[in-house]
Order: structure tokens, then C-alpha cells, then sequence
DNA sequence: AGGGCTTCCCGA
DNA sequence: CGGGAAGCCCTC
């Protein structure tokens, strides 16, 4: 018998079948879809099998599979499919597809690391008869007949909540011995009294065409801030399990939706498994092999959780779905959106994609009824939508205010006085994000990347947040060495600062990626928060979306425009998201809640649908936009990077490749490039652009793949190809 | 990917 | 002619 294996390199050179000889010993054993260890070139290696065979006919010699990494990981036959899709949608290598398909602790390791968790046990080593004629030979009561009376009760006891000694003296007389039991590292009860709370009428509505579709459909359900799309979630999942199948909920970054786990092992105690990055590789190893055993029908969990090995799926849920963190941005650039679509269909079941701002791709299928469309237009239980107020800090400027307007400050201080809570938004974390020289001009630049160092106070240095760059920062400028150095350009760092000389009783909590990089800190901010340790809470976007305060009645955005200006075609899209989610996290209990956002483009439109709340409004506007510039969803978009170290071969090629495709691409097709790439230099990386847009092209991948495999074999210049990209 | 083999360039 | 770096090719 022979096996076909992909070799573990995520190369597309060497990502081709490779046959192995299957030694007697595993020919009953061996599957595709196993992890197996085979001798490629001079090294052990790991890799999958991916078909058995037997008959091989070419002349040279095979080696033999050497064994099976672990026999329970395997990758079952819809999986294996899958990563062939995978391949083709998104040109990577198929080995990558499948690896990532497993959680990341599994990939590539020499040493064998076992992440099994044991909890070793002591039992009894003779009958019970036996020991309790032996007791009765002791007279005086001690620890080790402690031991062995409870052991009479109990059939086992946990090793460590023993005396080592006591044990030692046991185990040598023979009388109880150690076992070891394998355990998950995360064990959930479910609460049987947990609140459901009754459906409105718009959520049942949902809930109930939903539930009654039994095959694949894709289901748009646009609910605005605060409708209860999560009870409308639950509510499908628990149907789903009585129909005896399996669920999946994607959501977009775990750590933000402590809360949201917290109520799904309310619902369903143990039969949920989770993925998310801040699990350890044991704790991902043992939420996998629950789903592999088929322990588990609920998978909660973040992009890569699209993939678990679940059977018979009954429903996919992608909540969020407008949030960028469920495309990949390295490779395998997937969107788990696809995954979801070709999972839904595969299963026969229906996927819901829900958000309150959908993405404009999603809700024009919606519109055209290739999605159904259902609406949550109410907010659940008492909230109401908070009252928006647009300030003009062109206006506010004048009066020296460039951090907070007088509105805004005059907001804050009422809301403190009323002893409700408040969130501030800004996009920029640090102090300052410019530092510039006003006798000579100077200023700090990354000598790697091509934008300016931000300055951190509290670790008093100089980081660029594309590379992680770290420097000293100088008393004087270093150029010019004179005592000119200006801090422009605010972070949170600095408006905390700020805002703490102007209101000094305020409690203030800052939330950003410098204070949240700890394990378990966010929860931590978010509970302390909740608990009304603090007054405030600042933040970047982590902070505007998902969260739910009952008391924060007041919602501030210090710059309401900072993504306005990224060229980038959805840029208006995302404001219109962020600010829309982050107005949402006010008055969400029975009080009544308001927002404010700070902006030196008081016209603008995104910003006065903002205002209106009027998601509609934004939709019809924008498409018209995307329709105008040929952007989706009227056209399909591929982006080429082409990177070099060296600038003039990375123009050459990208120059090159542009003739080329604009030689042989369909006609109705647009070419554009090149042009430098939104991160121009990274890394000391040139990076140029070439975009593609088109509607229908069938010679289209062809050619992708063609320039791909040229690209295989330059190590100078290097190919990247980003199908659907989000950003270009 | 990584190891081994070939090639090619420069100094003596 | 030799060494060393750079390029090329193979791995079942």
C-alpha cells in the first residue's frame, strides 16, 4: 500500500503529492486526512496523507512513512475538499490551507510536544477486603489510614491534595497505586436557571424564518445597536441542537466578548467549544479534540474556528460580519465569509450574517434577494437610540480648544455629576504621533517604514506601529541640537493627560493595545469599568463595538474624521461602522444616552447619516460612489503587491507584470498600476500596487496562477496576490 | 524549507 | 588554479 503526502514546508515548491511506502504495521491504521511522519531529503518531517493507493508503477525507490504524529487529529473528507477550494480561491499552496485549518499550536514542531493534560489520580491497589484487614492490624488512626478509609469511599482521589510522603509509604507496601486521566483544561457547567429573556416580535419574526428554513440559505439579519441579535443567536443554536445537529458562531475578536462566551456556556455548559487567539495551545488542543470526539456541538470562536471538523452542521452564524478580522492578511488570504457560504452549502443548512452596518457587498445581495433580508429596527427591552451632535472644531480651534470642545467637556462633567459613566474614543494610541523640530524641521521617521514615530510616554520612547521599531527619544533635537522638539498630533495617552488637568476628579481608565497586552487584562479594564470603578473609559476602536455598559449614558468621539482620511475606497464605509457602532454603545439600559462627535468636516455626509442613524441613507450614497469608481460591489478587485528589497526591481517587475496583464486580461477588465502600496517602504521592503478591477473574466486566474508560478523561483523580487482584498 | 551540488568570479 | 559566495535543483 502507498500513501500520497503533502510535506509540511508551506512552499508552493514543493506543494505536490510526494508517494510513500506504508509499512505493514499501519496499513489497517493509516487515513487520509492523518498527520504522519515521513523521511524528506535528510530530516523527519511532518505531513498529511492525502489519498491511499495500491498499485505504483515509476521506477525509483520509496521511502517509508515513518508514523502517525496523532492519530485523532485527522482531517475529515469535507475538509479535505475544502483545502482544495481554499487552493483555488485564493492561490496558496494546499499545504497552508490545511494547516490552517488545525489550531496553530499543531502546526510544524521537531519536538514531539504532547499537549495532552493528565490529572493523575491514586486508587486502591488491592481489594477492599484486603485493606480493611490491614487497617485493622494499625492502631493508631494517622494520615495513611486516613488515606486508605477514603479511598474505601471514594474510588479515586486527586494525587496532589495529598501528602507526598503518605503516598510514598502506601505505594511501597502495595496498597494504592497512581493513575492518570486524561482532562480538558476548560470545563463549563450549563445553568439551568439561566434568563431568556421572551423574544420581541421582530426578533421571533427572525428567528422563526430562520429556524423553518431547512436548507442552505444565506440570511442577512441587519439588527441596529442594541436589538438582540445575540438572544435571536442563542435562540437558533438551541433549536439547532434539538434538531440534533451542530452549530458554529463566528464572532470577530474574542477578547472583547468575554460576556458573550460567559452566556453560551450559560446555554449549553459543556457542549461548547471555543477558538480564540488567547487560548493557550493546550487549552486549543483540547477544545479540538472535544469536537473531534464529538463531545461538543457548539463552536464559538473567531476567524480560524471556521474550519473545525463538526459533523452534520445545522447552522453557521457569522456575527459582525461587516468586522475586517474574518479576512486572513497573510496567506491563506481567505475570508471565513466564503468558508461559511461553502460550509453552509455543503451541510445544506442556513447562514446568518448579522451587523448592524453591514458591508455594502452583503447588503446589496440582501437587496437584490440572493441573501433574504430580515430587520431588527427596535432596540430590545428599554433602551432607545442616543441623540447625536456633530461639533465643528474648525469653529472650536478658534477658541483654542483642540482636544475637547466646550460641548463635549460640558457633557462629561454632567454626566459625572449624575454619576453616569462615559466612553471616549480616539483611533490613536501613544502621546504624540508626531514629533517634529521647529528650528530645523526634523522629524522622527522609522528607519524602516516610511511614516513618522509616535511617542510613548509612559515607556518614554519612540515606536513605529507598523515594524515595532523602538527608540530613545532625545532632550534636544538631534539634528540641529537646539531645544525645539514639538509634540503633535495626539494619542490617548495625551488626552488622558489632558483631561485629567482640566476635570482632576474624573476617574479615568485607559484602553488601548498598550494597556490591554497582558493576558486577561482587557476583562479586567471591562470589569472594573462595569463595577463603576471609573468614570471614564478611553479608548481606541477596541472600545466601540460589542460592549455593553447599562450606565454609560454619554459617548464622545475626539476625532471623529481620523478614518475618513486613509485612502483606501472603504474608508468611508469603516467611519461609518465605527462611529455608528461607538454611538451605539450609549443608552443602552433605560437611561437615556447621547453622543458626541468632534470633527473638522461638520458636512460631511458620512458624518450627518451618523447623525440621522440612518444606515439607508449611507447605503444608497456610498453605492452610488462605488458605482461611479468601479469598486465593489459593482467590481470584483485583485491586488498585486510586488515587494523587493531593492526599489528598482520592485518598480521593474511591477512595470513588467502590469504589460503583461494588461496584454492578456479580458477587455471589459481594468488594470491599474503601479503605484506604491499604502505601506510603501515596511521593513525596508518597497511595496508597489497593482489593482484589477473586473465583473467577468474567465481567463482572469489563469493568468494569476501563471504569474504566480513565475514569481516561484525569483528570490529578489517577490509576488503577492490578494483576491478580494479589502483594503487596497 | 534546507542541503548539496554547480557555477562563476576574482585574486594570485 | 582555488576558494568562496551565489544560484539551482531536488527532495517520494
Amino acid at each position: 500500500m502507498y500513501a500520497e503526502v503533502l510535506i509540511e514546508y508551506p512552499t508552493k515548491k514543493i506543494d505536490k503529492y510526494f508517494t510513500y511506502k506504508i509499512p505493514d504495521n499501519l496499513v489497517n491504521i493509516l487515513k487520509p486526512g492523518m498527520k504522519v511522519k515521513v523521511p524528506f531529503g535528510s530530516k523527519i518531517i511532518n505531513g498529511f496523507v492525502m489519498q491511499i493507493k495500491d498499485n505504483f508503477t515509476d521506477a525509483y525507490e520509496l521511502k517509508e512513512i515513518v508514523g502517525v504524529v496523532d492519530p485523532e487529529l485527522i482531517l475529515n473528507d469535507e475538509l479535505l475538499k475544502l483545502g482544495l477550494y481554499l487552493e483555488e480561491k485564493t492561490l496558496c499552496p494546499k499545504i497552508s490551507a490545511y494547516q490552517t485549518m488545525l489550531p496553530a499550536s499543531l502546526k510544524i514542531k521537531d519536538n514531539d510536544t504532547n499537549y495532552t493534560y493528565y490529572k493523575t489520580y491514586l486508587t486502591l491497589n488491592k481489594s477492599k477486603e484486603e485493606i480493611e484487614k490491614y487497617l485493622k492490624t494499625i492502631e493508631k488512626e494517622n494520615n495513611q489510614t486516613l488515606l486508605l478509609k477514603t479511598l474505601l469511599e471514594e474510588e479515586k482521589v486527586l494525587k496532589k491534595d495529598y501528602n507526598s510522603y503518605t503516598i510514598k509509604s502506601l505505594k511501597e507496601k502495595e496498597l494504592i497505586k497512581e493513575i492518570k486521566e486524561q482532562e480538558y483544561r476548560i470545563q463549563k457547567e450549563k445553568n439551568n436557571n439561566v434568563i431568556k429573556h421572551k423574544l420581541n416580535e421582530e426578533q421571533e419574526q427572525a428567528f422563526e424564518e430562520i429556524k423553518n428554513t431547512p436548507s442552505f440559505t444565506t440570511f442577512l439579519l441587519e439588527g441596529i445597536t442594541g436589538s438582540g441579535k445575540t438572544e435571536v443567536y442563542l435562540n437558533l443554536i438551541e433549536d439547532t441542537l434539538k434538531k440534533g445537529k451542530t452549530a458554529i458562531m463566528l464572532i470577530p475578536e474574542i477578547s472583547l466578548t468575554v460576556a458573550l462566551v460567559n452566556r453560551f456556556y450559560e446555554w449549553f455548559g459543556s457542549s461548547v467549544a471555543i477558538f480564540h487567539s488567547a487560548l493557550s495551545n493546550g487549552e486549543k488542543y483540547d477544545e479540538y479534540l472535544k469536537i473531534i470526539r464529538g463531545e461538543v456541538s457548539v463552536v464559538v470562536g473567531t476567524r480560524s474556528a471556521i474550519f473545525v471538523p463538526l459533523k452534520n452542521i445545522g447552522m453557521i452564524i457569522i456575527d459582525e460580519e461587516h468586522s475586517d478580522t474574518f479576512k486572513q492578511d497573510n496567506m491563506p488570504r481567505y475570508n471565513a465569509k466564503d468558508i461559511a457560504l461553502k460550509r453552509g452549502e455543503y451541510h445544506n443548512c442556513p447562514v446568518v450574517l448579522g451587523s448592524a452596518t453591514p458591508t455594502l457587498e452583503v447588503r446589496a445581495r440582501a437587496m437584490k434577494g440572493v441573501y433574504k433580508h430580515l430587520k431588527l429596527t427596535k432596540r430590545a427591552g428599554e433602551g432607545t437610540l442616543p441623540k447625536v451632535t456633530i461639533v465643528d472644531m474648525v469653529m472650536e480651534a478658534k477658541k483654542r480648544n483642540f482636544i475637547f470642545s466646550d460641548v463635549l467637556l460640558e457633557k462629561l462633567k454632567e454626566t459625572l455629576k449624575r454619576k453616569e459613566q462615559a466612553l471616549l474614543l480616539l483611533n490613536r494610541r501613544g502621546y504624540s504621533t508626531i514629533i517634529n523640530c521647529s528650528s530645523c524641521g526634523f522629524t522622527y521617521k522609522c528607519p524602516n517604514c516610511d511614516i513618522t514615530l509616535t511617542y510613548h510616554k509612559s515607556s518614554n520612547n519612540l515606536r513605529c506601529h507598523y515594524c515595532g521599531y523602538t527608540t530613545s527619544k532625545d532632550d534636544k533635537c538631534p539634528n540641529c541640537h537646539e531645544d525645539g522638539l514639538n509634540y503633535l498630533g495626539m494619542g490617548t495617552e495625551k488626552v488622558m493627560e489632558e483631561l485629567l488637568k482640566i476635570i482632576p476628579d474624573a476617574k479615568v481608565i485607559r484602553m488601548d493595545q498598550d494597556t490591554t497586552s497582558k493576558k486577561g487584562a482587557h476583562e479586567k479594564i471591562i470589569q472594573s469599568f462595569r463595577n463603576h470603578e471609573y468614570d471614564i473609559l478611553l479608548g481606541t476602536q477596541m472600545i466601540s463595538k460589542g460592549l455593553d455598559f447599562p450606565n454609560v449614558t454619554l459617548v464622545g468621539v475626539i476625532n471623529a474624521d481620523s478614518s475618513l482620511n486613509i485612502p483606501d475606497f472603504r474608508s468611508n464605509e469603516k467611519t461609518f461602522a465605527l462611529l455608528y457602532q461607538a454611538s451605539g454603545r450609549a443608552g443602552r439600559a433605560n437611561l437615556k444616552g447621547e453622543v458626541i462627535l468632534q470633527t473638522y468636516n461638520p458636512d460631511n455626509y458620512v458624518l450627518s447619516c451618523v447623525k440621522e442613524n440612518n444606515f439607508n441613507k449611507f447605503f444608497a450614497y456610498e453605492m452610488n460612489i462605488r458605482k461611479i469608481l468601479k469598486y465593489p460591489p459593482y467590481y470584483y478587485l485583485v491586488a498585486l503587491k510586488i515587494v523587493s528589497k531593492d526599489y528598482n526591481i520592485a518598480l521593474e517587475n511591477a512595470t513588467k507584470i502590469v504589460n503583461y496583464l494588461k496584454k492578456n486580461v479580458s477587455s471589459s477588465s481594468i488594470v491599474l498600476g503601479p503605484s506604491t502600496a499604502s505601506l510603501f517602504k515596511f521593513n525596508n521592503t518597497y511595496r508597489f500596487q497593482i489593482v484589477i478591477k473586473y465583473r467577468f473574466d474567465d481567463k482572469l486566474f489563469k493568468i494569476l496562477k501563471y504569474l504566480d508560478s513565475i514569481y516561484l523561483n525569483e528570490n529578489k523580487v517577490n509576488l503577492e496576490i490578494d483576491i478580494d482584498p479589502l483594503h487596497i
